[in-house]
DNA sequence: CTCCGTGCAAACGATTTGCACTATG
DNA sequence: CATAGTGCAAATCGTTTGCACGGAG
């Protein structure tokens, strides 16, 4: 399984870096098109899925419907925002939950946790302010 | 907005209380056909999102692939099995991340936060054991 | 030159919706 | 008896796949 650095997957990398957001595949495929008009969102897609196995890019598979992918590598947990289903980092230390408690639990093998945190991000914050000013 | 207390929506609250298990729409759909075989799916889809929206059922938004609802409406974590998919409770104290660190992220008004322990439940582990025998 | 990667369109799985009909409160 | 809820089918949304062609190694 030789990995091909192709011309998209070189764009799709730099352009997901560059934005330092967690896209979905059809906001990277929009912003990917400037540069290369042609491209095929199932290329997106399929290179997304590639990039994140070969630990080059994190794919996030947390609240709401689509995916997105992750410029960071890094272990770090999320926050969500339930209004405009954005996604930020979260830059709380992990601590504690590594330990024994979950290890033990039920006979599971653990892998890993996800810890996400909801709420509603500021500037979604300001819009209701807005909103709720004109009635 | 009075919610009408229908024969489906009996029927739904009821087999999934009974289930105590975290089941798609689709599963609970199966169950609730032997009751009631003229029951459609959407009719399924709609009233699990009315009965999580009314907080009689939880709404488990997990991983990016189905959906799944909650029997259980108290407080508490979930553990995702990689290989199965099913969803099971975690019954760890849910300690420390209430606090203050989660509380001052980025302006944001935080409303809650989902731990999901990931692995791989025993009934799997053992189904991988049988296989490499097989070799 | 060999395959891996691409673009395109069609297929797919989960969920939602428009509509005419039914039944709850 | 008003109108929320239903069943059905079609529509939609995000994602995946089959296929013939193109380009990286």
């Amino acid at each position: 399984m030789h990995l091909r650095m192709t011309n998209q997957r070189e764009i799709i990398l730099r352009e997901l870096k560059k934005s330092r957001q967690h896209l979905t595949a059809d906001e990277l495929y929009d912003r990917v098109k400037k540069d290369m008009p042609r491209i095929s969102l199932a290329t997106v897609y399929r290179n997304l899925e590639i990039l994140s196995g070969a630990g080059l890019i994190g794919k996030l598979e947390i609240s709401g419907r689509q995916k997105r992918f992750d410029y960071d590598v890094t272990e770090h947990d999320h926050i969500y925002c339930t209004v405009c289903h954005k996604v930020n980092n979260l830059d709380i230390e992990r601590q504690g939950l590594h330990a024994k408690e979950v290890k033990a639990v039920k006979g599971y093998r653990v892998t890993g946790y996800r810890l996400e945190v909801i709420g509603v991000c500021p500037a979604c914050q300001k819009r209701k302010e807005k909103k709720e000013k004109k009635k």
